[in-house]
RNA sequence: GCGGGUGUAACUCAGUUGGUAGAGUGUCAGCUUCCCAAGCUGAAUGUCACGGGUUCGAGUCCCGUCACCCGCUCCA
């Protein structure tokens, strides 16, 4: 019997790493391709190669394992061309847009929606006048003018004016960047939605719009009475799917950080309004817990609070668990309180019910929703970068990825020591038989460390090697990827062995 | 969208004043091999990102486009 390799000989080398690193990896291994390569690549999409789309559905798996393998969640799959309307409601219609311009001379860049904040109300007024006297004679636009300041709305009148079609740029001409102070420097705006759109049927007009949805929640939402009654649930109760969604984002960014399509794992969460803060604190540290029972290194995991004043329109309290990259801490989930605001919304613009009769207090009301919104393609990310490590064992380098079992793409592989004596035909049904409940692989090419360490770099927690000792007593070598040790197995327990493993850890 | 950088084999990179491409690693085949990237022999793989231009001739010079990386901006 060979001595195993002892942890202690293993040194860690320094694991920082860089995302050109990872793409690189990615690339090599099969994890991820850019996408439509052989084109020149489509900006900001990516490829799940062979090794990448196990990672992914595991990690999907898992999520859906804990999200759902529950008394009190629910499953669902909503399509992802949903009504026009869900989308008026929901708010991405009037608010889902970034309106920027920038100065021509300083190229400074500004949110056309909040640059009137950079102008004193002494300044509004000087420029809303000289912009009168500019438009001297067109009696209609002047007087769009007076009505936006005669009936003013929430929003700041003058806001509304920049924001106008025809009167936003001849205002801008009139204001200085708050920046360099230079005048006219301002480019026009662009203004866009961040919702693709594209049409039902083969006619492409206005009518027969729709949108590629910008998030999953909102198919949750409209659904929320029919899986309510479908499932006989009572509050409080939660909704989780997993699917694809579209954001026409200005950039992408970070790999496979800002993407234009990525897939999310959400879970909204039904409640009684006097109880959402327990929830909200429940949910919090359950979805930070999540991610550290899969490996995730504790110290490059937090959350990142948002401040009242930043929440968005719907939110009553929100935090993202973020994990910190090689380009610095970004958000791998967002956990939301809601309120009533969606259910509310979908009730008026629907002109439905989606009241929910609380029995035990004998009331009506709008339930609140406590939501979990993890990003696939980002929790993909952190689980590959946060896996790679390089070492050095016995003088010899070594690329590792120290996936958790269960997100290990390949289970395990199963190795003749030598391609003689029998024992790649062992070796071939000791796969045939795990092949039936893992995703197993087998190799016989090279030595056989060479073949580990191939495995290592998939991220392949176990490597069964058949040897002289088979022969004899039919057991075969696991090797175990992080300590690089071995332990004798019975033959005909080995998919026992591996899969307690698998559930255990 | 702005600024900077990069783009040559699967990966990391060389490639001279312009003369139609190399290395290492990896991959594949064979030999050897009883446990951690061993050795030997052999082999395959490139519209030099894409499109124009200059030139007798462009990986190399010029223009445009695309993509990726870094920074800024942004992220309802």
């Amino acid at each position: 019997m060979n001595s195993s390799v002892q942890g202690g000989i293993i040194i860690e080398k320094n694991s920082t790493t860089t995302v050109e690193n990872i793409v690189s990896l990615a690339k090599r291994r099969g994890f991820v391709f850019q996408s439509s390569e052989i084109y020149g690549g489509l900006n900001g999409c990516w490829d799940y190669g062979p090794l990448g789309v196990e990672l992914l559905k595991n990690i999907k798996e898992e999520w859906w394992k804990a999200m759902t393998y529950r008394d009190d969640v629910e499953g669902l799959d909503a399509s992802i061309l949903m009504h026009p309307r869900v989308w008026e409601a929901s708010g991405h219609v009037e608010n889902f847009t970034d309106p920027m311009i920038d100065c021509k001379q300083c190229k400074s860049r500004y949110r056309m929606d909040v640059l009137g904040d950079s102008f004193s109300e002494k300044r509004q007024k000087k420029a809303i006048e000289a912009l009168k006297n500019k438009l001297n004679g067109k009696e209609e636009l002047v007087n769009r003018i007076d009505e936006v300041y005669a009936n003013p709305g929430d929003e700041n009148p003058f806001d509304t004016i920049l924001e106008d079609k025809d009167l936003g740029l001849l205002l801008l001409e009139e204001l200085n960047c708050p920046q360099c102070g230079n005048k006219n420097t301002f480019t026009e705006a662009r203004k866009f939605n961040l919702m693709f759109k594209t049409f039902v049927g083969p006619v492409e007009d206005s009518g027969a719009v729709v949108y590629l949805r910008p998030e999953t929640a909102q198919g949750i939402f409209v659904n929320f009475l029919n899986v309510q009654s479908a499932s006989r649930l009572k509050l409080p109760f939660g909704i989780a799917q997993v699917g694809k969604a579209f954001r026409n984002e200005i950039n992408t960014k970070n790999f496979l950080f800002r993407t234009r399509e990525f897939e999310q794992m959400e879970m909204q969460f039904f409640v009684n309004p006097k109880e959402d803060t327990k929830w909200y604190d429940y949910w919090k540290e359950m979805r930070l817990e999540w991610f550290k029972s899969l490996g995730i290194t504790p110290s490059k995991l937090r959350f990142h609070d948002h401040p009242v004043e930043k929440l968005a329109h719907y939110a009553k309290d929100a935090t993202d668990v973020e994990y910190e990259f090689p380009f610095g801490w970004g958000e791998i989930e967002g956990i939301h309180n809601r309120t009533d605001y969606d259910l509310g919304r979908h009730e008026e613009y629907s002109g439905k019910s989606l009241k929910y009769y609380d029995e035990s207090v004998k009331e009506k009301y709008v339930p609140y929703i406590i939501e979990t919104s993890a990003g696939a393609s980002r929790s993909f990310m952190a689980f590959l970068i946060d896996a790679y490590y390089e070492e050095e064992v016995k003088g010899e380098s070594r690329a590792v990825l120290k996936f958790h079992p269960r997100l290990a793409p390949i289970k395990a592989a199963i190795f003749p020591l030598v391609n003689k004596d029998g024992m790649p035909e062992i070796a071939r049904e000791i796969e045939a038989d795990l092949r039936k409940s893992l995703k197993v692989f087998y190799d016989d090419k090279g030595a056989v460390g060479r073949r580990y360490r191939r495995q290592d770099e998939a991220g392949t927690p176990y490597c069964i090697t058949v040897d002289n000792q088979t022969l004899e007593d039919k057991t075969g070598t696991v090797r175990e990827r992080d300590s690089m040790e071995q332990e004798r197995v019975a033959i005909d327990q080995l998919a026992g062995y591996l899969l307690s493993k698998l559930r255990n850890q």
